[in-house]
DNA sequence: AATATGTTTCGATAATCATGGAAATATATT
DNA sequence: AATATATTTCCATGATTATCGAAACATATT
């Protein structure tokens, strides 16, 4: 992962109510969690909640999915590592 | 860490900018690296500088220890630990 | 076809952020 | 004290972001 890259995928991650749907996700596993649900989780407004989704799925951290009118939001651990991976390059250099 | 504290550091590591100064102190090691060779490295006009290491300093990503006429600029490793730390918990109920 | 459910798009407003030149501040040297 | 070096603060401007109600869109059910 290049350094525009992650540095685009820390901003998204970078705001709390994106950082607390990307929680809910993860915490809900592979299968993915529909958008209503998370909006009721976390008691966020429909179009709030819809441009939230948007950026994170935009940096390739969440993939949607549809099933009849429901979407799920499933989040992409792959990313998410590659994220982890590459902050710890940084760290590691001097330290571990 | 929490949850703010967590979004608050991702945001700040979250620009191509910061997230190549904090690269490049990370890679300075634990003495720190001064203001102007950051600059002079990095190819950013001062006040633009200082600003974005500023906002780093502000989420306790850094930290500045004068010496004479000369800002030395420390990473705070354990931070980033404490961060990369927050991820993987994250990623890892459900992965790991 | 009409209605209900789930989600997004539109649109407008307020807030925050990024940028960099110029001037100011702090410390050192002569 | 005058000058040089290192860095910041001030200031203004433009760009991006966050927010959410209302309307629109998509799919399902009756």
């Amino acid at each position: 992962m290049d350094v525009q890259m992650a540095a685009k995928r820390l901003a998204e991650l970078g705001h709390v109510t994106r950082l607390e749907i990307f929680r809910y996700l993860v915490r809900g596993g592979h299968q993915g969690v529909p958008v209503g649900e998370i909006q009721l989780a976390l008691d966020v407004p429909g179009s709030t909640l819809s441009h939230h989704i948007t950026r994170l799925v935009s940096v390739g951290l969440v993939v949607q999915r549809r099933d009849g009118r429901t979407l799920y939001c499933v989040p992409q651990y792959t990313e998410l590592d590659g994220l982890i991976g590459f902050l710890q390059e940084q760290c590691c250099i001097n330290e571990c």
